[in-house]
DNA sequence: AAACACTATGCAAAAATATACAAAAATATT
DNA sequence: AATATTTTTGTATATTTTTGCATAGTGTTT
């Protein structure tokens, strides 16, 4: 219905901008902006939306959205190598992996990517490579692009 | 209290491995577990923990523990005094911070100062962060300076 | 249009949760 | 150790939330 699109999406507006206590303070905004419905359908609502009722740091209580897990997900669901991110400054490359990859990755650059990186240092999650001078994006990519199949697409 | 701190904790684990629909069911596995309280007590332990009740995907609700942003935040505050020197050269930005705290500030800087840092590596007490091509220092500093507050009176 | 399926909603009751208050337990202070 | 203070907890109760049931609206099929 039409109505509880609109209402829904006002709920959530209000959620993600307003601190509110309890369902019947959040009932009475919603009265206050003409909708007209019950405490009952309120809690419906909340309960299709996934919305929360978490300990605020005053004491009390506060409605919240969900944290978007969805986009959590979505990213990693595309992430099928371990590369996630890879950025150029000057002669340094940086590459962020997912956790714990580094290192293999930046065996594997040692390994394999020699011809243009002179040296790599691994974290955690990223991979500080140091390009041979005078080499290019260009050439680093299409020597990286072996083993990162998402560098192609740049 | 002795007990409450083990209260806690048990608290924890059920939530964190179990599928807990109400306070009572909770209650109920505590008291399996030998622990002797009121929902009452249970109600004030939640709420000091910060557990949400949650819409399930089943239908039903299901208590979850805190996503760690309090836990973050923590960790933000005591950060804030962890970096001792810090120095540029070329693209490059040296961090030593005191011992320890290396891995934990570069993981600030990754989240909360990637519009100027490319990446960072960290070892024990010393973090070293890529910046972005065409930063200027000023910029880097401005933007660090969030959370590093000796960086500002530079 | 009538019959049907389906969703949304209110009402009222039930269930779940939070809290005021008092007592007990732990901790700190003199 | 005695006293004061703070913390924890249970009891009873108030508040809040959820839900079963009935009804009304919407769209679909016959």
């Amino acid at each position: 219905m039409k109505n509880k699109n609109r209402r829904i999406s006002v709920i959530q507006e209000i959620i993600a901008t307003t601190k509110v206590g309890s369902q019947d303070e959040l009932l009475q905004l919603l009265t206050n902006k003409g909708f007209n419905l019950t405490q009952a359908t309120l809690s419906r609502d909340l309960k299709a939306m996934k919305v929360v009722k978490t300990p605020a740091v005053d004491g009390g209580y506060c409605y919240k959205l969900p944290a978007n897990d969805d986009q959590a997900d979505a990213q990693a669901a595309y992430l099928t190598s371990a590369a996630v991110t890879i950025d150029f400054s000057g002669n340094i490359l940086v590459i962020h992996t997912r956790a714990g990859y580094a290192s293999s990755m930046a065996y594997r650059i040692d390994d394999e990517a020699s011809d243009v990186i002179i040296g790599t240092v691994a974290g955690e999650d990223t991979v500080v490579c140091v390009m041979k001078e005078g080499m290019t994006k260009r050439a680093v990519i299409e020597s990286l692009s072996k083993f990162i199949p998402t560098l192609k697409k740049d």
